[in-house]
Parts: C-alpha cells; sequence; structure tokens
DNA sequence: ATTATCTATAGATCTATAGATAATGC
DNA sequence: ATTATCTATAGATCTATAGATAATGC
C-alpha cells in the first residue's frame, strides 16, 4: 500500500510508522506527525480522517503479514524439520525486519478492545487457517512417529513466544546490561539458532 | 508499601495501579483516577505531585519483586532439574498474580527512555546479581555433565520469553480463537508445565 | 472543477497548582 | 497547627473541522 503512496500522503504514513512504533499510538499526536512529514496538522486529517483511521491504514496489512509470514512457506517436499526451521526463520526474520512491531500489537490489542475488534475483522479467517494448515502437517509427524504427541497451539505458541520475546525484552536486557549494538547484534542472530534449537527438541518423541 | 497505606492516598494507588495495568500510563488520566478512587483529581497531585510519580510509586516495588522472583527459590539441595523446576514455577506464578505486568513494564520500558531510566538506578545491581547467582549453579552443572554446556543469557532469556509471552500473547490468542475463560484458564496451567517441560529439554546434553 | 494545502479556531481534554474550607491532632 | 479535602482555574495540549487560498487536471 505505502509503495503506491507518494508526496505527502506518503510522508504522513512513514512519519506515522515511525512514530506510533517509536512512542506509541496514545503518546502521539497529529501534530508532531504532520511535523515530522513536513506539512501542517490539517493535512494528516485530510487524508485519513482521524489518528484510528490513520494507525488502521498505516498498520492494518503490516498485521497480515505478520500472521500470515508462519505459515508462509511450505516449501514443498523437505523433511519436517527441515520446514519447520525454515518457517521459524521466516518469522523471525519478519520479526528483524519490524522489530517494534510485536509490542505495538502487542499492547494495542491488549489495552484497546476495539483495537482488537477491528484487527479481528479484518484478518478474517486467516488465524484459522494458519491453525489448520499447521495442525494438518504436524498430524503427518506425529503419525509417522516423528515428533511426540501435540497440539498445534502449542508449537505454535512456542515459536511466537520465543520469536516475539526477543524483540520485546531484548532492547530492555541490552540497555540493562550495557551491551554494544555490535554485540547485541551477534546475539539476535545467536538466538535465531537456540530458538530453532529449543523448539525442535522441545517436539522430540 | 501499599499495605501501610490507608483512606484516600490507598484508594488512589488502587485505582491507578488498575487503570495503568488496564489502559496504559498514557491514555489513563488523573482525572480518572480520581474518579475510580472516589476523590477528586487535586487529591493525587496532593498525595504524589505527579502523574509520573504517582506511577513510579505504584510500580517500583512490583518490578523488583518481578526481577526478584526468577532466583528467589534457592532451596537447599534439591537436584538441579527440580530447583529449576520451581524457579521457571515461581516466576510463572509471579505473573499468574499479576497477569498485565510484563506488557505495561515492557512497554513503558522499550517506548519511554526516561523511565528505563529511573527503574535502571532503583534496581541496583539486583539484575547482575540473579545473573552471577544463576551462572555459578549452571556451571556447577555443566561441570558434571548434567546439562550441555551454555550462557545463561541464554536459559534466562528462555525462562522469561516462554513465560511472559504467554500473558502477552495469551490474551489476544483467546480472544481470537473465541474460548471461554474456564478453558483458557486450563490452558495456562497447562503451559506452565509445558514451559518447563521445553525448558528442560533445551537444557539436556 | 477538483484536489491539495494552509490558517485559524472550536471544543474537549489534561496536568498541575493556588487558595479556600473542613477535619484532625496536640 | 497541621493535614486533608474541595473548588476553580491557568496554561498547555490535542483532535477535528471550517473556510480561504493555491495548485492541478481536464
Amino acid at each position: 500500500m505505502i509503495d503506491t503512496l507518494e508526496g505527502t500522503e506518503k510522508a504522513i504514513v512513514e512519519a506515522a510508522t515511525k512514530l506510533f512504533l517509536e512512542k506509541g499510538f496514545a503518546s502521539t499526536s497529529t501534530t508532531e506527525i504532520a511535523k515530522e512529514a513536513g506539512c501542517n496538522q490539517a493535512m494528516v486529517h485530510y487524508y485519513f480522517r482521524t489518528k484510528d483511521r490513520l494507525f488502521e491504514a498505516v498498520f492494518a496489512e503490516k498485521f497480515q503479514g505478520f500472521v500470515a509470514s508462519i505459515m508462509d512457506i511450505s516449501s514443498g517436499d523437505l523433511p519436517f524439520e527441515e520446514k519447520l526451521t525454515q518457517k521459524i526463520g521466516a518469522h523471525f526474520d519478519m520479526l528483524m525486519e519490524n522489530p517494534k512491531l510485536p509490542l505495538l500489537f502487542a499492547y494495542e490489542l491488549n489495552t484497546n478492545p476495539k483495537r482488537l475488534e477491528a484487527i479481528k475483522k479484518k484478518l478474517g479467517d486467516l488465524p484459522s487457517m494458519v491453525f489448520a494448515n499447521f495442525q494438518a502437517e504436524l498430524d503427518v509427524e506425529i503419525e509417522k512417529g516423528n515428533i511426540r504427541k501435540m497440539k498445534v497451539i502449542d508449537l505454535l505458541f512456542t515459536i511466537i513466544a520465543l520469536n516475539i520475546a526477543l524483540f520485546i525484552v531484548g532492547p530492555i536486557f541490552k540497555n540493562f546490561a550495557g551491551i554494544s549494538d555490535e554485540y547485541y547484534e551477534g546475539f539476535v542472530k545467536h538466538r535465531k539458532k537456540e530458538n530453532v534449537n529449543t523448539i525442535l527438541r522441545s517436539l522430540r518423541p
């Protein structure tokens, strides 16, 4: 969506994205967004009517990508562990590109019931698709005896927990421990492997 | 602290705790806190001067308990796995009693640099204590060959990730899947075991 | 003509404080 | 006297819109 925009509208979307991610929805004003975008405050409302609609416009598709990323790769006939490793990696990479997204979403969806309903509507049955898809793959492997008997919700939850928590808790760790950017970058890469490893171990019979 | 308070001051602290957890810092006004506490808005500032100080007053010690809970139990001479299981459980139980705390903290510390500095100062060297303590225990077990060679940060991170993510992502899951309160309660209990299990498996040589 | 941009402002907050009044402690 | 509570308000937001002006498309 943002690619098709230009000029002031694009500048507003970019400014809003940046500021919402940095300071959250409630603490970001349309005045500030306008300033960052290099236009006056009325323009923000001219293009998006309300601050809420601006938020939706900016993040709706990001959230869709968020949910979809976990099932993106169904790369043919690879062995299950290999396929799963790729899926976890894809999810992780998406987070690396949008490190502040999970916290913003989690916060908005937990503190603002209206936002939760709006997103739910917009997603439709994508979540249940992800669920069902994953469940089917899992059942095959359980049948084969390759992994222990377990519910898909547990696998999904472990993946999401380990991946997003890094980007939610990591920056606080980093600051408390006084870690440099370079070192932290290495830590993130290391955790990618570690998360995969932890998840694969959790599946074994 | 809250136990020693009474009357209006206590009512304000309780109202603030409830509302900050529910809607976050920025979206909660002192006017609203006063209303919930059953007094007028001036009283909030009479007791706490500023909204920021009120926040600190309310959550500083909660956060300390938060960090401390991971090292609380060093229950003597139990086998390592048993001891670790208890620690993870204690951390989990603390979260169960304060399910909205981790998201609020994560959000405030990530979006508000001043808050991060304030908390850092208040915690002092508690985090490094937790770290060092845990590292020592771990090294003994690695030496014995009971667990694989690993850094304490990885174990600590896995514990925190799995535990807090449940309370951050869980409510969203619950809503999206339309799960009942009773079922969800069961799921949380189940995840407690599952988290312990996942962590123990991640340690094996 | 239509679309984009600006200035100005209404109306609703919200935080913090000043100053008056009531309640409490000595 | 001191502490707690209230009313009232200053001053600073902030969102959303109205209405004027400039730029663009046909």
